[in-house]
Parts: structure tokens; sequence; C-alpha cells
RNA sequence: GCGGGAGUAGCUCAAUUGGUAGAGCUUCAGCCUUCCAAGCUGAUUGUUGAGGGUUCGAUUCCCUUCUCCCGCUCCA
């Protein structure tokens, strides 16, 4: 434990030293779970993303994408169930220190008034033997109807205190029903607070004319609100998908664990449209298809586990995440839905819009069911950084710290060193980082020995170093080292292009585990 | 939000009973060097997380606050 905690710590500090991921504001102290990208956090996070978005639209003849806006009409939030399912009043106890849902709390008070009738009825029904006639006894025993209804009494004033947001009203009423902790007895309760997941903010000049709008806290409403535009102007054709990368916002009561999980972060999904009865089959399919797409970066098969959900979301019909080993152990990385047709048929609902698609083969019209993908692209970066994150012994008995990016992602491909910085060495260097620099990113390094600029590029994760030495004067050779295995090769400047070109091509490597 | 730990240079860390901050690595300039960090010379960097208090004097003591890490909690 002491081990995954300070590799961890390693990790967060070689993300700011080496330039990809520093805290936000810090020189003002920083901000709780935001954290800005870096000049080489940025070239990696963009990376991944392309390499995402060519799997997943460029290389889907029926995928496509949109980039919609982070603000929408806030209606859209209680189709999608958002403003009920993100806003809870929480309350904690002073002295188990455990924190609870005031609204579940109560409910399982008015749940132990309905076991109480149940125990009523069973205690007559041994009593009345046959003769006992149950509907009648619900309907006219004066204690069942007293359970009946108090519970009825207390359910709608807690209705009302929420909907009035009166939360001093859901604490006395939790008070008066004389709930205590169900861990430690105890009745010594916190105000009750609201917590709202969505951010809050308004559109328009003066407070009168503004209306409240929420930041997304997905990306996925985007998408199912422009389905009919999409599949209109693109002239879709079920089974589709629709594709999209982009922020979303979430007020997290805790986030923590550095980029893993933060208020503002990016979601890289795809929504898949599918016929009504074949969602099963699409969603085992996707299940496949990203895992596929994980193994490709060639992090280990064993990194890499389903977690399959039990507790189903409101939307879902089925759900599994693929978790990767983090520093911190096996958590969430990306998730699979079967999302049914929730989405769509509730803003058909809210928006008296038909959402539906007519489809030709079967000669009729039907909401379509939703298979989605929803990877996390800061988890997706931090995945991928902290597996590539090693520390070496040499042969030598020296340690070297190296970044063992997949060359794909890596934000610089290669750096070109002059041996020395005399001899005509550095201009030919130059030379060759002038022409190279077209094609992809490349760095130049002159400054000590050259064995020391290796170990800088090792941990800034370059996984090529070309270096230009005598030799080159006569024969326009140079040496090109790979950085994980540290063995170098003897090529032809002309060759180096096409020789990189292919270890970087993402062609390649998506095809590493194709199946 | 609760409990525990921690904030000193870019990173890792020092500073003896309170006496106005140092080291290593890094970085930068130069020298020397024909291939895997540790050769030589020189240089930059801090309102010791922030604010307040006690004191002649606070990195050190007290209070408040912010941030980070761990556990609990929460988590579509």
């Amino acid at each position: 434990m002491a081990n995954q905690e300070d590799q961890f710590k390693k990790v967060i500090s070689h993300a700011k030293e080496y330039g990809y991921v520093f805290p936000s504001s810090e020189i003002y102290d920083g901000l709780s779970a935001v954290y800005d990208y870096a000049q080489n956090g940025v070239e990696l996070k963009r990376n991944i993303r392309e390499y995402w978005w060519k799997a997943m639209v460029q290389m889907h003849e029926n995928i496509v994408g949109i980039d919609a806006a982070i603000f929408m009409h806030p209606t859209t939030w209680k189709a999608s169930g958002h403003v009920d399912a993100f806003n809870d009043p929480l309350i904690d106890n002073k002295d188990s220190k455990k924190r609870y849902r005031a609204d579940v709390l109560i409910e399982d008070y008015v749940g132990k008034l309905d076991a109480k009738i149940d125990k009523e009825v069973k205690k007559a029904a041994k009593r009345f033997g046959d003769a006992f006639d149950k509907a009648q006894f619900l309907e006219t025993n004066p204690r069942v109807l007293g359970y009946k209804e108090k519970g009825a009494a207390i359910l709608k004033r807690m209705g009302q205190s929420l909907e009035k947001e009166d939360l001093a009203d859901v604490k006395a009423l939790i008070e008066e029903l004389e709930i205590a902790c169900p861990l430690s007895g105890s009745k010594n309760w916190t105000d009750v607070k609201q917590f709202n997941l969505m951010f809050g903010t308004r559109l328009g000049a003066t407070a009168e004319s503004s209306m409240e709008l929420y930041l997304r806290p997905e990306t996925a409403q985007g998408i199912f609100v422009n389905f009919l535009n999409v599949q209109k102007t693109g002239r879709m054709k079920i089974p589709f998908g629709i594709a999209q990368t982009g922020k979303a916002f979430r007020n997290e009561i805790v986030a923590r664990q550095f980029i893993f999980r933060m208020r503002e972060f990016e979601q890289m999904e795809m929504q898949f449209f599918v016929r009504p009865g074949t969602q099963k089959a699409w969603y085992e399919q996707w299940k496949k298809t990203r895992l596929q797409w994980h193994l490709s970066l060639g992090m280990g098969a064993e990194n890499y586990r389903f977690h399959d959900h039990e507790k189903l979301a409101h939307y879902a019909d089925a759900a599994a995440d693929i978790e990767f080993k983090f520093p911190f152990g096996f958590k969430e990385l990306e998730g699979i839905h079967s999302r049914t047709d929730f989405d769509l048929s509730s803003h058909e609902k809210y928006a008296s819009k038909k959402l539906q698609y007519f489809d030709p083969e079967l000669n009729e019209r039907y909401v379509p069911y939703v298979v989605e993908t929803s990877i996390g692209l800061d988890r997706m970066f931090l995945a991928i950084f902290s597996h590539s994150l090693k520390e070496e012994t040499l042969e030598n008995g020296s340690t070297r710290t190296v970044l063992q990016l997949p060359a794909v992602l890596a934000p610089t491909k290669a750096a070109v060193l002059p041996l020395v910085k005399k001899d005509g060495l550095p201009e030919i260097a130059r030379s060759i980082v002038a022409d190279l620099t077209w094609d992809f990113a490349v760095t130049y390094d002159e400054k000590d020995a050259v064995g020391r600029r290796y170990r800088r590029q090792d941990a800034v994760g370059t996984p090529f170093c070309i270096t230009v030495d005598h030799d080159t004067l006569n024969d326009d050779s140079v040496t090109l080292r790979h950085r994980d295995t540290m063995v170098q090769t003897r090529v032809k400047i002309a060759a180096l292009k096409d020789l990189i070109k292919e270890e970087i091509s993402m062609k390649n490597w998506l095809q590493k585990c194709a199946q």
C-alpha cells in the first residue's frame, strides 16, 4: 500500500516536473480538483483524443461526430433525469460521522410503518383463520389505517418541503419522527444540506431577464437532442452512431485522486442507435470492440477487466465498466451502457417532438434503442501516464526514469541530438529537424553530454533519439535510439522519416489488436 | 463533510531550546567531451501555502484559512 501511494506521488510530481499536468491557478494555491494540462500534457491528451476519434469515427462508416455546446436548454436536464437524480438532500450524524440522504432516511422510516402493517395482517390472519379477508382488513382495521395515514402524511410533507427547498423542515421531520442513525443509534443530526451535482449559471445580462442554466453534467444529451438532425441530414440508417468529445462538469462532493475525478473533465463518447430488441447483441459487441481499442496500446491485458453493474442507473438495462489498474487499484476507465430508449423517449415527452426513425426494412417507425460507450479522456490520460512511468536499474547499476508512452501517443516523437556542439554537427541536426518537423513533432537538444540528453528524453517520453556524429559527415547516416530498449541502429538520414512514421502510425497501432 | 498526514527553490528534502533559510538533483551560460544522467567554472530561483496574533525577533509557538495525499462518505 505504501508502495502504491509512493508510486502515485511519483506520478503526480513527474507530471508536474516534466510539463504534463499543473494544478490550476497554482500561484493562488490551486483550486480544489481542477488541473491544467501543460505543454506536453496537451499534446498527449490531443493524441489520445485523436486516436479515439480515428478508431470510432473515421474507421466506422456508420458513425459520425458532432460538437454540441456546453450550454443546453434547461429542460434537457429535466428530461434526462439529472435534475432529480443529481440533487440530493444530505444529512450527517454527528456521532457516527456517517452521511445519509435525508429523503432515504425518511423513506426508510415509512418503510418500517409498512412492515408494521404486514405484521398486523399476519397476526389477524392467524386469528381469523380461513375467514380472513385481507383486502377488507387493510381498509377497515383502525391500526392499519393509522399507519397508512401517518406514512402518507410524512411522505407528503417531505415532498412538499423538498419541493419548496425547505430543508429546515426536512430536518424537523427527522427529529419529530425521532429517526436514529442506523449505525450509532444517535439522533444527533446536522442540518440538511442540498447537494446539487450540476453547476448552475445564468444566461442573460440582467437578473430579471436571465435564465437559469446548467453546465452539462454529461455530453450525451447533446447527441440525443441532435439525433434527428444528424439522422436526416446525414442520411443515416440504423444502426448508426454519433460521437463527440467535450467537457462536462460535475460538482462532486469529494473530487480527488489527481486528474481521476475532477469537477471539470472531458468525455469521449459515442451513442449507437439500434433497432429495439437488438440492444443486447450490440452491447456485447461494443464491449468487445472497446476493449480491443484499449489493448491496441499494448499496456497489458492483465491491467484491464470488466465490471458488470448489478445496480443499474435509471436509464439502463445493462451496464459495464472497463476498469484499469491505476496506481490506486482497479478503477473505472470507460463505461458501456445499454441506455434503452429512455433518453429519446423522455425528450419526446418534454419537447413534444417525435424522435423516431422510420425503418424501411421493417416498414415501421420506432424510437431507437441506444448503446453508449463513454470514456473519460482525463482518466485515459492518467491510465497511460501512470502505467508508462517506470524506474529501471541498468546493468551498470545506475537507474533511469523512463516514460514509456506508446509511441503513437507521445507528445514528441523524436529528438535530434548532435553528438558534440561543433564540427558542423549542430547544423546537420538542425537540417534534420527542419525536414522532419513537417511530418511529426520533433525537438532539438545540444546541451550537456549526449547520455544526459538521452535520459532527459526518456523522462519526457520521447520514443526516438536521432544522434548526429562524425560519421554522419562522411556517410549521411545517423544513429536511431529506441527509448525502451536503448538499442541504437545506424540508418541513413533519408530513411529516418519513413522508419519513424511506421512506428507512430495510428494504422499500425490500431491494427495491432484487431480481432 | 468527518478523521489522519503534509505544505520550505522546478523536484526531493535540511535548518540545533524562536535569532531575518541551505543542500542534492534540475534549469541556464560557458569550458571539456566521438554515444547512455554523476568532469570543470559561474549563475538564476524562495514574501518558508496565505492572513492574523504573541515576541525586540517566528520556518519554529497560537488562531483562522487555502491546497494536496490517505481512510470514511459520495460517485450515471
